[in-house]
DNA sequence: CTCGTTGCAAACACTTTGCACTAAT
DNA sequence: ATTAGTGCAAAGTGTTTGCAACGAG
């Protein structure tokens, strides 16, 4: 956590607390736009008993004071990116990963009459290793990390 | 229910039944991006029996033959449109409406190696009378039917 | 007649809430 | 000392499922 967030946490009202600050350092660690759930197998390392609550305690007012954005779309649970600046995002069909788009595509038009908070933008559709899948084709030897076929 | 429609769920496997029938019409009939609770209100006055599995049913299988798409965004239920093409809609963090957004707003270009079904789009933020209501000032004359405001 | 569909209720998955205890300030 | 935060379990919300009765083909 860093002297900024905290002091943005702090200016809020909020407690810089143990599982807030567990929270958001694995949020800043990692890009894999993790679910609640993910986060807490995560932060279970370094504190056992966190519960599920605490997480989305938690990440509700990290993005509250704008340290997290959630990402909400799709059938599925949220995920949450420590990423704070609207971005596109992928979401393949196939194994549910989100991914960051590589490239801009948020669209520099606004509707007229309508104030404009955030924007989001998402391709659906089918990751690499996927893809392959689907067409029955041998997997890509991506063993190790296969969500960043990106 | 237009011919080409019964077609397209027949072609499917997909038997024509006065639910489904009354699902489809009613939201060729409608653009206010109904959930499928509101569906159903709507529905009853038809088939005053239906229960919310079944309009959950009936439009999985419009989705399925593509008369329907389903936009899920944000916290709160899924929408129904019968409009079925990609197009930008604008959600209101006041009232939770959904419109379609005035222009096209779709990107163009699309992230490499990865193949996509479909974009969303979606600009997040206030409609004309939930602004002016944060502002604190005097509501504009929408009493009949407000969502129109863009 | 056959098999997909309906409608009910029960199950589900994700998220939020109530509350006594704990800990940050 | 004060008051926000935690963790548990229970409640909520939107959606899906199991199944007997029904109805489209």
């Amino acid at each position: 956590m860093t002297p900024t967030a905290e002091t943005r946490l702090r200016k809020a009202g909020y407690r810089i607390t143990r599982q807030r600050i567990a929270v958001y350092n694995y949020l800043l660690s990692t890009d894999t736009h993790p679910t609640a759930e993910a986060i807490r197998q995560s932060v279970r390392r370094e504190l056992p008993h966190i519960s599920l609550a605490t997480i989305y305690k938690a990440v509700d007012s990290l993005v509250d004071v704008g340290l997290v954005s959630r990402i909400q779309r799709g059938a599925s649970s949220a995920r949450y990116d420590a990423a704070v600046e609207d971005h596109a995002h992928c979401r393949c069909l196939g194994c549910d990963g989100v991914w960051d788009a590589p490239h801009d595509a948020i669209p520099q038009e606004m509707p007229e009459a309508f104030e404009v908070v955030h924007v989001n933008v998402e391709f659906v559709g089918y990751c690499a290793v996927c893809r392959r899948q689907k067409l029955g084709l041998a997997p890509l030897n991506t063993s190790t990390t296969p969500r960043s076929a990106l």
